[in-house]
DNA sequence: GTGAAAGCGCTAACAG
DNA sequence: CTGTTAGCGCTTTCAC
């Protein structure tokens, strides 16, 4: 049905080999017979067959992807970097998703390597404690991590600790003194702890007291009671919320909302991640935003250099890759003065 | 470096044919040797090569998925769905992304072909007219489509005519009478067509005139000023508006924002596409919703039906599934009386 | 400049 | 029950 190399040797008239040298080494063939094959070549419609080449132990061409999901855009707006890059330079992706459990993400490397990939891209929750980035340290398996923040594995990300620091100082320069974070309850990632130092320095450096980050159940329809006591009771109620990511924040202000606090003017709201879409909401998201797309680029790049041997022609020589990352002033965050910040709107009512 | 299955048979001492029964068919092989062989592949960490298999002219577990884009979350839903059974089934997935780009198109599906892939999953702009479609028809590559409204070929989607004319049904039900669509301006698709065909005749059949779809840019960061004249000037300005697609919408919707309308009360917004983000915006959005998730799942079973040549067990007999739409009453719909719709909050400011 | 042949990892006859 | 062998599509010596 489709057909190889023998057919075309065959239609042309002369030997396979003569076929492959004229696809892979055309110099190196008479000009007239160069042009027979390529005339078969197009009649037959022939495409050499990767695998063939795979197997003869050629480069597979084959990239692996690794994501904890991309129902959080936050992945798909790296994916779109990296296959971006990856199609242009001819090479394919093999994805697959794990939603950060264990088992998943040992069946999707397993799966790749039987695919003979040349590297990995991925993110995992914890890089310094996985015992998967080890083996395939020592399997000799290339890989480069996005997001996740560690200095002891081959890495793209924002410094997240910096990034949640610069947020959370931007909370306390509008006027707020009792700020929490919030985090998913499974958020037990190198990326979740680096942003909450960050958070707590910041409110330190203020002269403020930080707190536990406090869970939040990403997929309840409604806040938890206890999470809504805690964000709405009593004098020390904290007056801007510092989430842990965007899309976390959307769901916690849509808990609010039906909670009858109104955003900013009962809370300020500040995201990590910088979806592109928080642009777009109402009112628009602060978020602390990272260059999604270009990790994914970047992570893409590193890979091929490292998978090509041409890292060192990189002019990089550190493990990781620290982009800057941005914040992004949006309206959830109002500024605060000391007379209205105890009398929320809902208590008025 | 990575075993092979004559490192297996060394080890265990062995044929390789033996290892190889002991992977495939492990009843014809001596209790005793299966379990030598059992050792030695744990021992050697070993997995079967694909790339073997697949040469040997098996089954490769390959499909793949060709989408225009994952920015959209739309098609991110429809991934995950994909993925989910694909995973759990020991297929593999390759993606590739188009933009709606019909060079790109054209690669994605060569480059899949190489690889072998059993079948297809993949969005296209228009499907009746698509040359590259009856190109794998004749080719004999299984394919599914998603989302594309065609009865020629086969695939997953909701009745978009239908679902739009339930749609804007539902604005005429409260109290609109001037309703716009808009649509995305590279919007040739069979979709959108099929969705103003439903806006037109819910139109009609409320003694109502439909207009031709708006056109507007997707990526500007403003709606243009011809745009927004049609929105907001004159006695004739329409009090709601039918957005082709939720990113849309969403686009729309901080167009008018940011010259001073409000939704909904000076205009109602409808969406199509159901995203999950959509309830987590505020006002939550209205919209038209597809089963996106479910219509990728489907299209999974539908394609492994076909590839499997277990399709006529699936029950169905006709080339396309349709999924059930709903509608999703959000808060950017607002009921209108007749006395004030002429009176938009930023006139009178 | 071209062809014959080996071999990549594996499965499937076919022998024994 | 197990081993030998051919061959999947391709590249690459090695002869000619």
């Amino acid at each position: 049905m489709i057909p190889t190399i023998k057919d075309v040797a065959a239609h042309a008239g002369f030997s396979i080999a003569t076929v492959s040298r004229a696809i892979n080494a055309p110099h190196t063939v008479n000009p007239v017979t160069l042009d027979k094959v390529r005339q078969s070549i197009d009649a037959l419609n022939f495409r050499p067959s990767p695998l063939g080449r795979q197997l003869r132990g050629e480069r597979t061409r084959l990239i692996g992807v690794i994501l904890p999901t991309i129902a959080n855009p936050v992945f798909a707006e790296c994916l779109q970097g990296i296959d971006e890059l990856a199609s242009a330079q001819g090479y394919r992706l093999m994805l697959m998703t794990t939603q950060y459990d264990a088992d998943r993400e040992r069946h999707a490397i397993e799966t790749l390597r039987e695919h003979r990939v040349e590297g990995l891209i991925l993110t995992v929750a914890d890089a310094d404690t996985h015992p998967l980035l080890d083996e395939l340290d020592r399997a000799g398996l290339l890989y480069v991590l996005m997001h996740n923040d560690t200095v002891r594995r081959p890495s793209v990300s924002v410094d997240n600790r910096l990034a949640a620091f610069d947020g959370v100082r931007m909370l306390i320069a509008h006027g707020h003194r009792r700020i929490l974070m919030l985090a998913g309850s499974l958020a037990a990632s190198d990326r979740a702890r680096q942003r909450h130092l960050g958070y707590a320095q910041a409110m330190e450096q203020a002269g403020l007291t930080p707190a536990p980050a406090l869970e939040v159940d990403f997929n309840a329809d409604e806040l938890s009671p206890s999470v809504l006591a805690h964000l709405t009771s009593g004098p020390n109620r904290p007056t801007a919320l510092f989430c842990s990511n965007d899309l976390l924040a959307m769901v916690v202000m849509r808990g609010l909302r039906r909670a009858r606090l109104q955003i900013p003017h009962d809370m300020s709201i500040l995201g990590f991640d910088g979806l592109a879409m928080g642009e777009l909401l109402s009112p628009p998201l602060a978020s602390v935003c990272a260059p999604n797309r270009e990790i994914g680029c970047a992570a893409w790049q590193r890979l091929l250099a490292r998978v090509t041997g041409t890292y060192e022609t990189l002019g990089e020589t550190s493990l990781t890759l620290t982009l800057p990352h941005s914040l992004r002033e949006g309206a959830t965050i109002a500024a605060i003065s000391n007379r209205n910040e105890n009398s929320p709107t809902h208590a008025s009512t």
